[in-house]
DNA sequence: TTTTTTTGCTAACACGTGTTAGTATATTAT
DNA sequence: ATAATATACTAACACGTGTTAGCAAAAAAA
């Protein structure tokens, strides 16, 4: 009889979990089937439920455990005592290093969350507004203490976090470049275009 | 009897793709059914196959119209005479100004692709391919000329495609600031991280 | 008007979906 | 070893899907 298998630190539940990101970058949320998912499991479709509430729930995690992460490391960012602009930077390649770390996950989460069904939906959606606010608070405080350029604040956010989503290319690519030097390079350009001179 | 209301310049076929642009955007192409097109359309489903040949083809005409619309500028662009820079800055109006004003197709088309099935599917990836790669040239030649920074040109063209990307979440919110000023802001922050000091 | 063509409708199909019920078989605890 | 629990299986369901066939009505051409 099949069965999941599991290392020590994983429960049954997570291994579904992280398969359901595999397949849900791929194929999207929609057309990721629980039968696609049991396969790649090793396992039959129903034997899912043993594990799980339903397919909703697994974007659930997926989407809120991205997401508290985001908020965690904020909150330790806003709490330290350095430069504006070093916050920025210090946010700015966390998410890099999350996009490249945990790639599937992330890239369903910023993708696919328009498929959470309230009331799951709407806190998502709250969570992401507040945190763009934090991370555009940032830039403005920079702003004023003359680090970064006077420009749109939440423009400059958007601008960032969905350049960032660009890694997602790199890393369905030949990978010719190294992800410190995919870091770096997205570093040079991106803090570049905020600092002043 | 319902019918397809169409104007002058249009037919009923297009009529029924641009509703599908706006309703594939809202939902994704997977969750979008053909019955809520229809409604959209104000007609029964089935009539709608009086026009077009399947649902998938709709997802090639958004798809490939936005690509030749892309390429075209392309072929432009490369035989002005200008600075390289100045090429770039171009491109990166056109992408801006096609996601302001054409936002629906240019978002389907860049999220929803995966859904094509072949030919059509590698058709377009390599389309894309070739697309990013002329881009990419047109920064090396920027680099050459000392008047871009030395970066890793294909992160930069990443970096620059997915940012404008980022007009989606204005086009959704409440647009406190205005199509001009968000332009500005985009060319200043993403030109500024290219151009050397 | 009469004929032809375009367009829309109803009904239905074959299929894939998420999920549940009921049951068998492993694993763990006693 | 025996009992209890966790896990997986088969079978099936109710439903939504894209699409087609056949027919009615409207519009365009004759």
């Amino acid at each position: 009889m099949a069965r999941i298998k599991i290392d020590k630190n994983s429960s049954r539940k997570e291994v579904i979990v992280a398969k359901a990101a595999i397949l849900f970058r791929e194929k999207g949320f929609k057309a990721a089937s629980m039968r696609d998912l049991a396969e790649s499991v090793g396992v039959e479709a129903a034997s899912l439920y043993n594990h799980i509430k339903s397919k909703t729930e697994l974007l659930h995690e997926l989407c809120f455990g991205v997401a508290n992460r985001f908020m965690h490391k904020m909150d330790e960012v806003e709490a330290q005592k350095i430069p504006a602009i070093e916050k920025v930077e210090t946010m700015i390649r966390f998410h890099i290093d999350e996009m490249i770390n945990h790639y599937e996950e992330v890239y369903v989460s910023d993708r696919e969350w328009k498929h959470l069904s309230d009331p799951y939906l709407s806190n998502f959606q709250n969570q992401r507004r507040m945190y763009r606010k934090r991370f555009a608070a940032l830039i403005e405080a920079g702003i004023r203490d003359k680090e970064i350029k006077k420009i749109d604040a939440p423009t400059a956010v958007l601008i960032l976090l969905h350049a960032i989503g660009g890694i997602e290319s790199w890393h369905r690519s030949t990978k010719k470049i190294s992800a410190a030097s995919l870091t770096d390079n997205m570093i040079t350009i991106l803090v570049g275009g905020l600092a002043n001179k």
